[in-house]
RNA sequence: GGCUGCGUAGUUCAAUGGAUAGAAUGGAAGUUUCCUAAACUUUAGAUCUAGGUUCGAUUCCUAGCGCGGCUACCA
């Protein structure tokens, strides 16, 4: 039983028994009494007196009343306070609690049947994990790991963007410049060499692009552009002859021109052969995909495994980019799409605040959004979900939207559990992360960095001395990813946040270490009383603490906390929680001995507590995917 | 321009329409013969502006200001 879903139910009844009023659950509002007045829980009445036609006090004196003779002594007090109706619960219940609840699981709901997929991480071939992809993963993994412990089945997957004209840019500047460089000949992981070469292929072709562009600004005729782009070129450079334009305009016209000119270099070029020359299954261009594709996996892989991200199912671009067309024929059929003249198939998605979305090319192509519809399909054919959940950035609001639109207007069986985890970016104190001006934060060397500082503080500290070299880098690396993942779970992950390298490293205050500390430290008191499960004694105390009470009022709400977590896909609610939790501990350990408690029955009883903490403490920190050491 | 999200202590984050807006960090002042001081205690410090709805608004509505994102026959 949950005391706040009781008190709840019970003032539910005395509203009916009392006045015949049909209150919803939602319409009470049940609050922790705060703490400068009597009580443990608060119900708010105003919301009553409109209907009842009493007073706020007299509703909250006969509403009391009633509960308190109806609550088989849960409730032993109440006193209202205009308003606020607040209930004492008995110190008994509080003690039965703590009796009856100290699995190492606490917290963790049964099955119910339901399936839900969660989809995260989507990496590029192109380029090594950053810090943007460390906050997707935490939060995919998070939330994944809060469903499971909220009793779905569920099933972590992720789709690589594996093919496509970026990759091939890749694969082109290690032909031409790499000159058979593997990870193995460099001593450099996979993914870096790889992203390094595309880096190169970026800077050849800026550099391509000036000949190119002065060519077009001279009005020089180019045989590498088609009629339609010398045409359009053309309108553009006439425009800018225009000196009455706002600088603004010069700017969007100039970089319209630039990009005429970047498509017209003979790196472009050569790319889109290259591309062409994959999509017609080339011998030798696929063999350096593959091989470079490998490069990158391995990478990947290094990564995931240090940051403990994995996945059940892991779906490739390459092998769904053609998905999705066969919808496009029924979607014709029923009359949700729509053809044009040129061929081009369109949804009109103007009755629902959008405009009209293109779903099919003039050549018979399909684009992203179409293959979009062809993986939700596949997913559901092969994990017939209740929910699937997309962890992906907020910048794809419109297209998540757009898909799940589509999906419903088809009729597609999973459309209404589609959820879009929409994120916010992750930005650096001084703004936004730019590869071009590098300031992206490489997930390896952040993870390297956090390791480090972890080690540093900790022989500072100097309280391991005793580890083997093994043990003190298990423990870095728990301390470092610990702060890590805290740091970036910590926030709602709906807005967007900034990372700030020099606070990311404290282990003070509302931190992953912090909280594991606490942890260590319960520890530490378990061991030094020997505190097994086969003797530990029962409690026998009957009255509490003020701050014993505290912790235990905190712990009774875990299993709520998950669910709400899990309603609201927000593993922030979590850290908070824990960091909550421990932060009371650490007051309640300061100011109360329980190894020397005053008497055995207060040591007893404080140990109970110690070890439900603990275990609550650890719960919490593994579903945000931390780990916790028994010392440090 | 259209659509959309966000504005809370110096800074980074909280607050299902409910009591005196909470934390952390930084600032100031303290706590170590005793279970781990990566801790604890005390203290100063904030709701972008103007209206509206309500018994009650950080929260809902309208307008304005400021900052993002989206608005490709790219993925």
């Amino acid at each position: 039983m949950q005391i706040g879903v009781y008190l709840k139910e019970l003032a539910q009844k005395a509203l009916q028994d009392l006045y015949g009023f049909e209150a919803m659950p939602d319409q009470i509002t049940l609050n922790e009494t705060k703490p400068e007045f009597e009580g443990d829980y608060t119900i708010v009445l105003f919301q009553f007196v409109k209907q009842l036609r009493k007073s706020p006090e007299e509703i909250g004196r006969q509403t009391g009343e009633w509960m308190l003779t109806n609550s088989d002594g849960n409730i032993t007090a109440f006193n209202v306070i205009k308003g606020f109706l607040n209930l004492s619960v008995a110190e008994d219940f509080w003690i039965n609690f703590l009796k009856q609840n100290n699995s190492e699981h606490f917290g963790k709901w049964p099955a119910n049947g339901k399936k839900v997929m969660v989809e995260y991480s989507s990496p590029n071939t192109n380029k090594p994990l950053h810090l943007g992809h460390l906050r997707n993963n935490f939060l995919g993994w998070s939330v994944a790991e809060i469903f499971a412990w909220n009793g779905f089945e569920i099933r972590k997957t992720c789709v690589v963007n594996d093919r496509g004209i970026h990759i091939c840019k890749s694969m082109l500047a290690w032909q031409k410049f790499g000159n058979g460089a593997t990870p193995e000949s460099s001593g450099q992981k996979g993914d870096h060499l790889v992203g390094d070469f595309y880096v190169q292929f970026e800077n050849e072709l800026r550099l391509q692009t000036v000949p190119v562009l002065d060519a077009l600004m001279n009005g020089d005729a180019l045989n590498s552009l088609s009629d339609e782009v010398a045409a359009k070129a053309t309108a553009l450079r006439e425009r800018l002859n225009d000196t009455s334009l706002a600088d603004e305009k010069v700017a969007e016209l100039k970089d319209e021109l630039k990009e005429i000119a970047r498509n017209a270099t003979p790196i472009m070029q050569e790319v889109r052969q290259m591309l062409l020359r994959w999509e017609q299954h080339d011998e030798e261009v696929l063999r350096i995909w593959k091989m470079m594709n490998s490069w990158v996996y391995a990478g990947f892989d290094e990564t995931y495994n240090r940051i403990g991200s994995n996945f059940d199912t892991t779906y490739y671009e390459s092998d769904t980019y053609l998905l999705g067309k066969e919808y496009v024929e029924e979607g014709l059929a029923k009359g949700v799409f729509f053809k044009k003249e040129d061929g081009s198939v369109w949804i009109d998605l103007t009755a629902d605040g959008l405009d009209e979305k293109l779903v099919l090319r003039k050549d018979g192509t399909s684009v992203y959004i179409t293959q979009d519809i062809g993986l939700a399909k596949k997913k559901y054919q092969e994990f017939p979900m209740d929910q699937s959940i997309y962890v992906i950035g907020d910048e794809q609001n419109y297209h998540m939207h757009v898909l799940q639109l589509i999906c419903k207007k088809l009729g597609m069986p999973f459309a209404d559990g589609i959820h879009h985890l929409s994120y916010g970016m992750v930005d650096l104190p001084t703004g936004r992360m730019k590869s071009r001006e590098g300031t992206v934060v490489d997930a390896d060397d952040l993870c390297d960095e956090m390791e480090k500082v972890a080690a540093t503080k900790t022989e500072e500290l100097g309280k391991v001395k005793d580890f083997t070299p093994d043990e003190l880098q298990r423990l870095y690396h728990t301390l470092g990813m610990g702060a890590l993942k805290f740091y970036l779970l910590r926030v709602d992950p709906k807005k967007r946040m900034v990372f700030n390298p020099e606070e990311s490293i404290d282990f003070h205050g509302f931190t992953g270490p912090f909280v594991q500390y606490t942890y260590a430290r319960i520890q530490s008191v378990l061991r030094k009383v020997n505190w097994q499960q086969a003797n530990k004694p029962v409690i026998a105390s009957n009255t509490l603490l003020p701050l014993e009470k505290a912790l235990i009022v905190q712990m009774e709400q875990f299993p709520a906390m998950l669910q709400a977590s899990c309603a609201e896909m927000n593993p922030s609610l979590i850290a908070n929680y824990a960091f909550n939790l421990a932060k009371t501990f650490n007051s309640f350990y300061t100011e109360h001995s329980i190894a020397n408690a005053e008497t055995e029955e207060a040591k007893v009883l404080r140990l109970h507590i110690s070890e439900l903490t603990g275990h609550i403490i650890r719960n919490a920190m593994h579903v945000l995917a931390i780990q916790v050491p028994e010392r440090m």
